[in-house]
DNA sequence: AGGAAAAGCCGTGCGGCAGTCGGTTTTCAC
DNA sequence: GTGAAAACCGACTGCCGCACGGCTTTTCCT
C-alpha cells in the first residue's frame, strides 16, 4: 500500500554544482550569454551548451537569474547577490529547523562565525552597530 | 555521449521530512526505540513501522543520531543537538558560497537577525561578547 | 528447549531533481 | 531565401528520500 508523497525533499532551493557554477561566472561578471557562461565554467567538466542551457533554464525558474534576448541570444544577470543567496538559504534552514528559542539560531551564528577568525567577531559586532541604525532606532 | 556524474548534489547533508520529523522526536525525547518514535511522528501521515527504521537507518549512517541495543531493540538517542546541526549546516552553506570575502558572510548574518526580531542583535552582540571571552584573547 | 512475538535487515518501487545531451525548430543576419 | 547560431523539447541517467513487504534473527516466556 502506497501512501502520499508529502513533498520529499525539505529544502527544495538547493543548488547543485553546475547552477552553482554558472552563479559563479555570472557573479563575476553579469550580462553573459549560454555560450559565454559555457566557456567560463571550469574546463575538467566541459559541458554542452546544451546542458548549461538547461541549467539556465531551472536557474530562471527558480528565479536566481533574470535574461532578456539581445539579438537571437538571451542575456543572462543574476537576479540575487551572494549575500542575499547566502541569507535566503540560511533563512531557510533556520525555518526548517526553528524551535521557537532565539538562543539556538543566535549560539549557531557564533559558532559558525568562530570557526572563521578572530577577527570576524570584531567586524560582526561593527555590522550589527550598522545595521542598528539602519534601523532607525529613536535613542 | 554521457560524461562522470561529477557528484550532482552539492549538499549531500540535507534532511528529508521525516527525517527531521524523527530528529524532532528525539530532541523531545531522546532515548526512544523504533517504535515509540513512530507513535510520536504526526499522526497525519503516521508511516510504517519499517518506514521509521529505514530513516533511522539513514540518520545512524548520516552520524546524526547513535544508538544502542538495550534489550531486543535499539534505542536511539540524537548526536547533535539542533543548534549544533543548525550551525554544520549554515556551516556547509557559507564553505559552499565562500567568496573569501568576511563581508559577505557577515552581512548575510545580520540581514537573517534581522528579519527575526529587534531584540536579537543585542542578543547577538551579548554572545559574540561571550565567545570572545571564551576564546581567552590576550589584553 | 520450543515457539511466538518483536525487531532488524534487505530488496523493491515510486517520485522528484540535477546533469547530460541529441535532435528539431525558431530566429536573426546577410 | 538561406544558413548558422541559439533556443526549445524531450529523453535518459544517477542519486536520494519515502515507503513498504517479507524474510531472518533475536528475545523472551512458558
Amino acid at each position: 500500500m502506497i501512501k502520499k508523497r508529502s513533498a520529499s525533499n525539505m529544502l527544495p532551493n538547493t543548488l547543485g554544482e553546475l547552477e552553482l557554477g554558472v552563479l559563479e561566472a555570472l557573479w563575476q561578471e553579469p550580462d553573459l550569454d549560454a555560450k559565454a557562461i559555457c566557456q567560463r565554467i571550469p574546463a575538467i567538466r566541459q559541458p554542452s551548451l546544451s546542458t548549461v542551457q538547461s541549467t539556465l533554464e531551472r536557474l530562471h525558474r527558480k528565479e536566481l537569474v533574470s535574461r532578456s534576448k539581445s539579438g537571437h541570444a538571451y542575456t543572462y544577470a543574476p537576479r540575487v547577490s551572494r549575500s542575499h543567496l547566502l541569507g535566503r538559504l540560511m533563512g531557510d534552514i533556520i525555518h526548517l529547523l526553528h524551535d521557537g528559542k532565539l538562543e539556538t539560531i543566535l549560539s549557531s551564528f557564533v559558532n559558525v562565525a568562530a570557526d572563521l577568525d578572530d577577527k570576524s567577531l570584531a567586524d560582526l559586532e561593527a555590522l550589527i552597530a550598522r545595521k542598528k541604525q539602519e534601523k532607525g532606532r529613536p535613542q
